[in-house]
DNA sequence: CATCTTGTTACGTT
DNA sequence: AAACGTAACAAGAT
């Protein structure tokens, strides 16, 4: 599930357990999510280490402990985080369980996708303090947005949406969100965006950000009625403004759906200058 | 049984 | 060198 606002949601999921210490730890520490992890190194130090932190930049989780550790965490596709009973007996798809006094923090990932990260240091690692800026924060300004298109100015606009580099949480229903409500054809090329249609995106890339991680990031209550969001998982879903069969095709690899009366193939076009009168 | 999936990355090509 | 498209990863849902 997780982009943005998910993640935010599962980052909440551990808060429970804060300023507790870990008084025990059990992974798969064998499974490809911990392919960056000295796995042993992770079980030796971990216990005794306070739980002190938590953080959500875009998808990434960082979680920072006494004893100067960090754990970093991606979800992937299919990860969630839950806090569940002291004596929970961890799953086939639990692959890491920090056990304190009075209930177990839990990572599950049946798919596998996510990744694990394990740092020891007075300060974040690189690889955190490197994420580029929220795309809710003052730095995510029109300006960077419009550098950033510009440099992948061939790629789509659907998938240059779903580049973490560009926009960090940014996922493939939000993604879809956002240019229904700019407007923009998902397959228009990036770099050729007019800039009233730049205007757009930045505006609902912000607002469907900060909308998102207030209903789905606060409780997982659905977003607004009324948002395409209700309507582009199964097939048939409709635009909520037109009333029309959306869309369907892969564009960026993953499946775009849109609406052909809102986003016509030419819209983000600059607009034609009219031509002199003869 | 075949096909789908809300994410990332390695790899080959342009 | 950088940008781009695609396959691959793994497992569950439909």
């Amino acid at each position: 599930m997780p982009e943005l606002a998910e993640v935010e949601y599962y980052r909440t999921r551990w808060n429970v357990g804060l300023g507790q210490p870990i008084v025990g730890i059990a992974v798969h520490g064998e499974k490809r999510i911990f392919r960056k992890v000295d796995v042993p190194a992770l079980v030796s130090q971990m216990v005794d280490a306070v739980f002190l932190e938590s953080q959500a930049r875009g998808k990434q989780l960082l979680f920072r402990f006494s004893k100067n550790l960090w754990l970093g965490l991606h979800l992937g596709m299919t990860g969630k985080l839950s806090a569940e009973t002291a004596d929970y007996a961890a799953g086939k798809h639990d692959h890491l369980v920090l056990r304190q006094r009075d209930r177990s923090l839990l990572f599950h990932d049946p798919r596998l996708f996510g990744q694990i990260r394990f740092h020891q240091g007075a300060d974040a690692p690189d690889w955190w303090r490197a994420l580029p800026p929220p795309v809710d924060s003052p730095e995510f300004t029109a300006e960077r947005m419009e550098q950033f298109l510009k440099r992948h100015s061939k790629l789509p606009i659907k998938a240059a949406l779903l580049l973490q580099a560009g926009f960090p949480g940014i996922g493939n229903w939000m993604a879809d969100e956002i240019l229904w409500r700019a407007k923009v054809h998902p397959r228009y090329p990036a770099g050729r965006l007019a800039a009233d249609a730049q205007r757009r995106l930045w505006r609902e890339v912000r607002f469907v950000a900060r909308k998102a991680i207030t209903s789905i990031g606060q409780d997982f209550s659905d977003p607004p009625r009324g948002w395409l969001f209700h309507e582009r998982w199964g097939k048939g879903g409709r635009c909520p403004i037109h009333g029309n069969t959306l869309e369907r095709r892969t564009i960026g690899g993953r499946t775009s759906a849109w609406c052909k009366t809102c986003q016509p193939e030419a819209s983000g076009a600059r607009l034609r200058a009219r031509k002199a009168s003869v």
